[in-house]
DNA sequence: CACCGTGCATAAGCGATGCTGATGTACATG
DNA sequence: CATGTACATCAGCATCGCTTATGCACGGTG
């Protein structure tokens, strides 16, 4: 007989290496060390496995397989919880937005002056987030709507994490761009090509600029060397960082013209910013709102 | 506090709509009626909504929500857990590989042969499926290895399902072909233009054929109207239904010209037919010796 | 080297949980 | 209106999963 492991195994199983500590995972989830002890245990008797090592505690080659999966399978609990919670209770007036920072570029900004014009008034929030944690906030209910950029070939749809069910809507296709410091040699040029700086120096800035693995995926080419990593959601850290000549940053036009440095159009090979309108499956109220005004205004090219 | 979701409330739940009744779901789980209507109360509450609407039983929106990922999460539990029951047995001279029907052509069947010469007795099963039951075989360990076919523009990948870490590699490309009956108009052409097509009579045989949904993504086009569906995974009726002139069949070329009818290669757009190897993180034993050849002769182009 | 502190394991106890079997109830059918 | 079918509810009981208390292994300290 198949048994399923127990969810709140495994969240404390997560909780165990995440703290590496028993005590502090017990505390930290409201249990009694014993508790989490018990839990463990349970767990590798299930599965006929040692999955932490203790003193210290560190996870086992099992331990770390188990790893790949438990946060996603808990995320996916919560997904759906929340997908349901959603059918019931909506709020006729409030708007949570989650945005990557370069998808709040003047374009969605406009969007949504138009609709604190036209609508009641509107109690809107908006939360500056990681790529991955734009969708996460959507399927999990703290966000209405989100919106992710990221680049792609021109009309390809961008690689999202499937986490569950949701609709995901074209919002608009911008020029992408490199930035570049003033007294850069290629500053002055009216375009440039990715596959000549494949070697340059480049700022690692996963959650503002597009990451550098998706160049490299997006191109087929290796390189793009990461010099500095650039963690969180700042775009004008970013920017004086590029701008200082500590590396370059690929990001939409627009939105790099307003950053200072300069903003050099990328012309090879043929890639577009784009910015993508993620929503659980029947947005209702201000939502759809502005998922109409969104996409019906969309800059498609 | 956050309540997660049991996973054998889900389960009940599931089988409960899938039978359409609570005492057939019962008997099926081995539980008694009772037990699957408190587990069914138990969710209801939990979630606090009705889900299932009894007599007849049926879903409610928000079950039939929940029907969206109670089964892809319980999936993804089996696959965690058999991805470490993977890393302790494993058995050195079986070897189960499964296959969508148009990946097993030509190219793999000499890469097995291949295997077969080498290596010591070997024990080998091959289970032909649909393209997403490939995947789930291969994750839930009920196969070693996992060889899906599609299509898609040269050298990009093949859009999979992601229900947990797996490798992917490419196995083959090879060029896309449309099977015609010898009697028909474009029988004699030596390429066709899918654009052409769009509005033709196709079979829509999703677990053989290239699905025609598929078609008309990488197409970005609307049409391909579907006119005989054909379930399953047997090519030899698909390529009767086709050379009789009941539609048309997008297949790959090396294998459609041993069909019979008329094998027409795709000119546009850039297509190409793909083999993708599907495995866990670490094969060992036979299913890397396969996988090194597979590989290794992989005939990309 | 004895001592003690830290941190996970184990034991005992007890309330809550989750089954089963029996019974209740609503609805359809003849 | 009687009967059958199918889900709901109830009572009882075994098990589970928590807590508190204690045990044990290791490491640092005077």
């Amino acid at each position: 007989m198949l048994m399923y492991m127990d969810p709140h195994l495994l969240r404390t199983f997560v909780a165990v290496l995440d703290h590496r500590s028993f005590s502090a995972a017990a505390s930290a989830l409201g249990y009694t060390q014993s508790a989490v002890s018990q839990h463990i245990a349970a767990l590798e008797a299930d599965l006929g496995t040692r999955l932490v090592e203790r003193r210290p505690v560190a996870p086992t080659p099992a331990g770390a397989r188990l790893m790949e999966h438990a946060p996603a399978l808990l995320l996916r609990l919560d997904v759906a919880r929340a997908d349901i919670a959603r059918l019931h209770h909506t709020h006729p007036t409030r708007l949570t937005l989650a945005c990557s920072p370069a998808a709040l570029g003047p374009a969605i900004a406009q969007a949504l002056a138009c609709l604190r014009s036209t609508a009641h008034p509107l109690d809107l929030e908006v939360r500056m987030l990681g790529r991955e944690a734009v969708i996460e906030d959507v399927l999990t209910g703290r966000a209405d709507l989100g919106l992710v950029d990221g680049v792609a070939a021109p009309s390809d749809p961008l690689p999202l994490p499937d986490l569950g069910p949701t609709t995901t809507l074209a919002a608009a296709e911008e020029t992408l761009a490199v930035l570049f410091p003033h007294n850069h040699p290629l500053a002055l040029r009216r375009s440039v090509r990715l596959t000549d700086l494949t070697q340059a120096q480049w700022i690692d800035a996963p959650d503002t600029a597009i990451p550098l693995d998706r160049l490299r995926a997006v191109c087929r080419i290796d390189g793009f060397p990461p010099r500095i990593r650039h963690r969180g959601t700042d775009l004008h850290g970013l920017a004086a960082l590029a701008t200082a000549g500590h590396g370059l940053a690929a990001l939409p036009l627009p939105l790099a013209a307003t950053l200072g440095g300069a903003a050099i159009p990328v012309k090879e090979p043929r890639l577009v910013h784009r910015i993508e309108l993620v929503h659980p499956a029947n947005p209702t109220g201000p939502a759809r709102q502005l998922a109409d005004l969104i996409t019906g205004a969309a800059v498609v090219q």
